[in-house]
DNA sequence: GGCTTTGTTTTATA
DNA sequence: GTATAAAACAAAGC
């Protein structure tokens, strides 16, 4: 199966930050156009026209604006939305927002699908309007002990259970984690997506965390992954589809031992496994 | 036309 | 009540 779409992680989340930081800091706003109503919740009573954008954030997967007046503007790419600087040619019907800045540029964020939303709320609104208040740790902003205690303990202190793929997928646990880099977590630490996380002896418990970490950082510095069209903003693309050791990779060999990749399903999930290296806890 | 893709929410079950 | 699993949703490509 080969797929177009560019599904935004933490790495590419970030990497769109990281450039907003650059293009979108300290412009005003002139007008925040919606185009379709239920992709676009705005707060009543507010408006976004003539607010400077302060600053650009990432908190899991969410882009967070800091505006002006004490305001946030948040986008939530979902699977297969985009924040460009220009429309893409063919998908002008998917924009769905664009915000116009005086110095007479524009942001669209389009969808192909409609789960892509942006929000405009107050501050103190922020986290309960936009579900931020139910994500889990950060990864780049958390040590060990806070991965260990989240990711392996339940609030009574007991052993989390169910697969290891679908832990790591969970936002309320550890946020920014999708499908690619789950699988490729899994594989650096050779334990196999649907081994039991409570099967999962204790001395390997740093292992994940630092393979969690380098995963992510690797895909940062890479700019994110491209499966077979953009990332950017403007529309430059992410290289780490080129470093990905085992997501994709169905039917090749593994770097590792030389067998076959298999692609099964984990959790509802594809899920891409070395059987050899990947053991089952 | 049916199946696939995934991030998140919602519903169901243990 | 809590935790976990599964279903639902969206739209397009093959």
């Amino acid at each position: 199966m080969h797929f177009t779409e560019f599904m935004p992680e933490l790495p590419e989340v970030e990497t769109i930050v990281r450039e907003l930081k650059k293009s979108a800091k300290n412009k005003t706003i002139m007008s925040l156009d919606c185009h379709l109503e239920s992709a676009c919740v705005v707060a009543s009573g507010i408006n976004a026209g003539n607010l400077k954008i302060l600053d650009i954030e990432r908190r899991g997967k969410f882009i967070v604006m800091i505006l002006e007046k004490n305001l946030r503007l948040t986008v939530h790419l979902r699977m297969t939305g985009r924040l460009m600087w220009h429309v893409e040619k063919g998908r002008e019907k998917y924009v769905r927002a664009v915000i116009n800045f005086t110095d007479g540029t524009a942001l669209y964020f389009s969808d192909v699908r409609k789960f892509g939303r942006v929000w405009l709320c107050r501050k103190k609104d922020f986290e309960k309007v936009t579900g931020v208040c139910r994500l889990g740790i950060e990864p780049f902003f958390s040590s060990f002990d806070d991965f260990e205690k989240t990711f392996f303990c339940d609030r009574l202190g007991r052993r989390k259970r169910g697969f290891l793929k679908n832990n790591l997928l969970r936002q309320d646990l550890i946020a920014g984690i999708g499908n690619i880099y789950a699988d490729e977590i899994c594989f650096r630490s050779g334990l196999h997506p649907s081994s039991r996380v409570e099967m999962i002896p204790k001395n390997q418990f740093k292992k994940i965390y630092q393979n969690v970490m380098a995963c992510l950082e690797e895909g940062i510095l890479h700019c994110g992954v491209s499966v077979s069209d953009f990332v950017g903003t403007k529309g430059d693309l992410g290289k780490h589809q080129n470093y990905l050791k085992i997501y994709g990779r169905a039917g090749d060999e593994c770097y590792e031992c030389g067998s076959e990749i298999k692609k099964i399903r984990v959790a509802g999930r594809g899920t891409h496994v070395c059987e050899k290296c990947q053991v089952q806890k």
